[in-house]
DNA sequence: AATGCGATTCTCT
DNA sequence: GAGAATCGCATTT
């Protein structure tokens, strides 16, 4: 159960790669939340509901659970635990690695050498913009984190870097479960999404 | 058949 | 900081 937890501190600095027809998109993971199972109100799974959209996260760990929020951003999940278990670690932000001019392009329909600083920031400290950036989106839902098209890795290179643990973002319906310090993301890095 | 809304982002102000 | 954009799907009529 706590397992999850683990899990979402163990991605920070580990990196996420889509293997695309455009090359190999490569994006540090700086941020992250847990959604645990059925006793977390903030998540999709909560009080064990199982619909057509949360099915993915029903399944075992080392899936990727990728749904459409507000009709028109994907977010990007690592399912978790046994099969059954409905949690799942949010991948929130990444540090873009390799690929920039594909990941720029996806984004902004420019090479990444002709972005303005502020777009460079933007680029992928989200949830929505790096589903875009990455060109995942929702039928990669169900995709096995195993296998050689969408994978995590341990960097060749390995920095040491501090974990901020705090609270999960939008979650305001989720009662006693949203001040839950359940979100993470390493403390100096550039890229995370939102700051305390 | 109709309604309501979300684990977001962008654009103004 | 507020408001809009936009749609699949669960829930209600």
């Amino acid at each position: 159960m706590q397992d999850t937890l683990a899990v979402a501190k163990a991605l920070l600095g580990k990196h996420l790669v889509h293997e695309t027809p455009q090359g190999r998109l490569v994006g540090r993971i700086v941020e992250t939340e847990a959604y645990i199972g059925p006793e977390d109100k903030g998540c999709h799974s909560y009080g064990g509901k199982r619909t057509k959209k949360n099915e993915v996260m029903y399944h075992i760990g080392g899936t990727a659970y990728i749904y459409l929020i507000y009709g028109m951003y994907c977010c990007f999940n690592v399912v978790t635990e046994d099969e059954g278990k409905a949690s799942a670690v949010l991948i929130r932000a990444l540090e873009p690695v390799e690929g920039l001019d594909v990941l720029s392009s996806n984004r902004f329909g420019v090479p990444y050498g002709g972005l303005t600083g502020r777009q460079q920031y933007s680029l992928t400290n989200g949830p929505g913009k790096l589903c875009i950036a990455m060109d995942l989106g929702r039928e990669d839902n169900g995709t096995d984190l195993c296998g050689c098209r969408i994978y995590i890795t341990e960097p060749e290179l390995t920095r040491s870097f501090e974990i901020v643990e705090t609270a999960r973002i939008n979650i305001d319906y989720a009662e006693e479960y949203k001040d839950m310090p359940w979100r993470f993301y390493i403390k100096d890095s550039s890229h995370v999404s939102v700051k305390d």
